[in-house]
DNA sequence: AAATGCGCCAACCGCGTGCGC
DNA sequence: AGCGCACGCGGTTGGCGCATT
């Protein structure tokens, strides 16, 4: 594993001088090749360790202090959405919903919950931190969500599924990937509505232009 | 006042991926 | 094509501070 070749390296909280030389260092010569900026500032850090200080706390453009009301709306939408629910209840569905969405090949690779993607539309915000908060304020707020009836996945599914048809797309390698699960018993806890599923839609296809 | 429990957050770890050679 | 390096990502951990007993 990458362990920078050096074990007694610093580790554990970062003191102001270390932040300041980090942050000297990164104006000077860019936030890039972190094993060079750890050897080459003089910190006894590995490179990832200060990647990491760097993304989360020395950027220039972290926002600091408490996450407002329409931030958290925004993380509990998109993890609605794209967070990591999508895989312990039915994968092979979401799958397929998440790429048909994107207008791609189903895939696994477009079904992880990806906290990045969720931070790119908070300016100001990193992965680490909606991560933190979530595990922190929102999984509760979320459980509580999901108590609330669900919404039928039959609308959703005649929207996309009469949109492929209409297309012609359908593949076998689709079917393969659904295992088969997606009909029938399936259908009742996946309660996202149309009006949801266009409003992931846009912002999907934000993402192609980041 | 001291001990204990709990929540939060910064940082670490392990793994996957992309890229250059 | 295969290898190694660098980087990015999500999950997990450790430590600190506050609340409770």
């Amino acid at each position: 594993m990458e362990n920078d070749g050096n074990t007694s390296l610093n580790k554990g909280a970062w003191s102001a001088d270390e932040d300041a030389t980090l942050a000297q260092y990164v104006a000077l010569h860019g936030p890039k090749r972190w094993k060079c900026v750890a050897i080459k500032s003089g910190l006894n850090r590995c490179g990832k360790s200060c990647r990491l200080r760097w993304l989360n706390y020395l950027r220039p453009d972290v926002k600091r202090g408490n996450f407002s009301d329409a931030e958290e709306d925004l993380i509990l939408r998109l993890h609605r959405l794209i967070g990591n629910r999508f895989e312990y209840i039915f994968p092979s569905l979401e799958i397929r919903v998440c790429a048909r969405v994107c207008g791609m090949h189903d895939s696994y690779s477009v079904c992880v919950c990806r906290w990045s993607l969720i931070a790119k539309r908070i300016p100001g915000r990193t992965d680490n931190e909606i991560k933190n908060y979530w595990n922190a304020h929102l999984r509760k707020k979320e459980k509580l969500m999901e108590k609330l009836p669900a919404i039928s996945l039959a609308a959703m599914k005649e929207n996309l599924w009469s949109e492929e048809a209409s297309n012609g797309t359908e593949s076998q390698e689709t079917e393969d990937i659904g295992g088969g699960n997606e009909d029938g018993d399936d259908d009742e806890s996946f309660d996202v509505s149309a009006s949801e599923l266009n409003w992931v839609k846009s912002f999907l296809e934000l993402e192609e232009d980041v």
